[in-house]
DNA sequence: CATGAATGAGGCTTCATTCAT
DNA sequence: AATGAATGAAGCCTCATTCAT
């Protein structure tokens, strides 16, 4: 692992874990053994490394929620949604918590999982014949955004039974 | 209204909207008109006012959590918790959010309404016949959560509707 | 006790065994459980408590000093001033070592026994034949200031012993 | 002189001329044409500047005693422990004040010569048939401090003529 | 690429002091 | 005489950032 790997590394532990402007450049700079110095040489400013690292959180998460957007079965597709948590592995944890929390951190800004997959989910209530389809997208992603939240906060949560009962609401499994 | 009503008023604005670490003492202050000295004459230390603050706002919303929990019907009850949004004030608002975001600043906390109405959720389930009481509620709350994070965080958003159809979902309506 | 005057005691107390500086009117108010502004009606300042103290403190010495200094016999003098600090008491201690913390505090006053005794001292062994009286003086209240510091700061210290053995080398026991 | 040597210099000064409570850190940043946070970066606090003054001070003055300790004949031994005010070089008084204000500072602590001198003299003493050996070592350290004292408070006070006689009295010039 | 010394602005907090009551 | 709310200056310390090496 470069030195430069190991900053974005451990700069994402502790921002998704203590919150970004709780995370001193200092501390991230003694947990990646490395220089306070080389943070800026590589990211420019400490806002750098946080966009830094919400856009390789972002390209990570994209090749999932294309195959899902392709999709051409509405029930695949708001299935595909709902397992989309058991998929997620431990390692990208910090990356959603770091997700979730940037939306809390400014106030205004979209949160959770709508500017991702709202339209999709509106689609595929739509070709299934949904009448109310943008209220049903919204409750369907508001329950997912619950279920995310818990699986952040909570040490070791499962989501499985929860997304069982979902798709089993949905008709789905 | 007392000067240290006011900072109150004028920490919770700034604490919900920016975020507790990046408000600073001088910034409540300034927009509570007040030396920067008084806010820890009053409450000891910037901590000890963001601690002030919720439970100020936890009481706030104690008696409404009350009623709801000593309402004998469970219909009535998992109905009433739904409604509860509806009853939320504006001017509130600001104490929901940094409530909500408290539970991020810190990993490993519970978040959210689960800490809150879990309990009695999972109580009228049970009464109203579900096996799955636990998994349930959890859903229920999630949705909930899922409602709660937009309504504070998008301006103007109208839960109404949302509402409506979670009660529909639970044939409350 | 009035209030000025628990004033006036715990704050003794306290610039004594903190420090002057390092003692804070807050301390002082909370200790004598008084408000703060009591303490700046009565003394005007915090160095005015401090003037105050020293003024008692000096007071309070004076008759005992005086009355060595109006002895007739040389001999019965040096012994007097030896035997001063058995006769301090208890409650006086805060008095003197505020006494010589002073001394140090602003560097270039004189500091010690010196200004309160060598006049006395000296005219003594003048009486009793010594050339050097000045620094047979000096010599004595070196040693006796050595002495007092460690009966102000160690733990019930018990001065008896050396004063014994001063008294001996001088012939006077 | 590096920066770091620069602070520390100026530090000592400030520390044993004004005490350490008085002495802000910006005012040594100023009498070292430093920035504040300088200081925190080499010494971590304050207190952290400190200790590392009197680490450095007690290093300096080690070879000196050890030298003593390590005298074989105790009338050497002892009158090279009174001797040895007249080689503290003028530089060093600086930190002779600073250690004995500090002992003063926070009640409880050992003061002066005694933890560094007391087994040493006393052996002496022993190996020369005093009996009262304890005693005799305390009343020399005494006179001592009291000297000591004299030294470090009074601008160019010359120690020789005390130092002299107390080599007289002890039958050592 | 990498370091680490150095900075200056700003952060939280404490302090002595004032003043209306 | 006594309080306690209020202040503003100052204190210690942390921070993101720069720069010479």
């Amino acid at each position: 692992m470069t030195k430069k790997e190991l900053i974005l590394k451990k700069s994402l532990e502790l921002f998704s874990s203590k919150g970004f402007k709780a995370t001193s450049t200092k501390s991230i700079a003694d947990a990646a053994e490395v220089s306070e110095g080389l943070i800026f040489k590589h990211f420019k400013s400490k806002d750098g490394l946080l966009s830094e690292l919400l856009k390789i959180g972002a390209s990570k998460s994209t090749p999932e929620i294309e195959k899902i957007k392709n999709s051409n079965d509405p029930k695949d597709m708001i299935s595909s949604c709902i397992r989309l948590f058991l998929n997620i592995k431990k390692e990208d944890y910090p990356y959603w918590r770091l997700y979730y929390a940037s939306g809390f951190e400014d106030n205004g800004q979209t949160i959770g999982l709508e500017p991702i997959l709202k339209k999709t989910v509106m689609d595929a209530f739509k070709k299934l014949g949904f009448v109310k389809k943008e209220l049903e997208a919204e409750l369907l992603l508001n329950s997912l955004d619950g279920l995310m939240i818990k699986m952040l906060t909570i040490n070791n949560y499962n989501p499985e039974p929860q997304v069982n009962l979902i798709l089993k609401k949905y008709r789905l499994s």
